[in-house]
DNA sequence: GTTTTATTTAATAAGTTGCTTAAATAATAA
DNA sequence: TTATTATTTAAGCAACTTATTAAATAAAAC
């Protein structure tokens, strides 16, 4: 909460960034939540994953590791991470377990799976 | 390309493997530049900082450190990578820098500070 | 020119990530 | 019960991240 001015520049008005501080004291909550899905988003294998997941509504491990070219341990430790961050759930049928988005949580997701989709064009 | 087909399931449609393939592929750039993004945002101090460019328009790396309570050399470093990735421009007044978002970068980070700001709400 | 101020850059160290391999569960099949 | 299949878990390791500290630029002030 103490604001240490380091730098003396006239225009660093000490309201503004007392103002600043404050707003992002207050988005804590909001800053955290958004600082892990983006964090687990922001993997190449990780967004593919829940991209698919969209695309067919549910997807076991060796599917996914299938599709994506890996083994299956480095897609079940994905899917834990994503699980334990409840962005996915799973259900069990016999030996297979069926992955599938949470979907309260995809909000963002969407915009984002909206938006690789249009990147494709500028490419 | 090739689809090894680890899983014996019947239900493990090699059809449906095959399209997820091409579409994976197919949207290879569209991933590629997400994953990019949302890697940079999803650090909390360099998610801060968009915010904080976003409603202030401008602030030098000194005001920065100032408000994050953070040094001025590990801002910097984040400013590097975020101008790096073409998210953020600077321009020069004396000796101070002071930076900004680039707009046309900004689809998904409106929505991401929406989110931020809704979130704080259900705390 | 020398000093001060704002910033960057570089070197380093601690921590984290994400793969691999091997072993452990869990459910089904023989 | 033993073997097979799907998956997870754990250990180990290489690569990456991010902060710190100290040194290097760059512009302004004296």
């Amino acid at each position: 909460m103490k604001l240490e001015i380091t730098c003396t520049r006239a225009e660093a008005n000490q309201k503004q960034l007392l103002n600043c501080q404050a707003t992002i004291e207050n988005l804590d909550n909001g800053f955290r939540q958004m600082t892990k899905l983006l964090s687990i988003a922001g993997n190449d294998v990780r967004l593919k994953i829940l991209f698919l997941l969209d695309l067919e509504n549910e997807l076991c491990p060796c599917d996914i590791a299938d599709i994506l070219e890996m083994s299956v341990p480095a897609i079940s430790q994905h899917l834990r991470k994503m699980k334990d961050a409840g962005l996915i759930a799973s259900r069990r049928e016999g030996q297979t377990l069926y992955y599938s988005l949470v979907k309260s949580e995809t909000q963002i997701l969407n915009n984002i799976f909206t938006s690789i989709k249009s990147l494709k064009k500028s490419a």
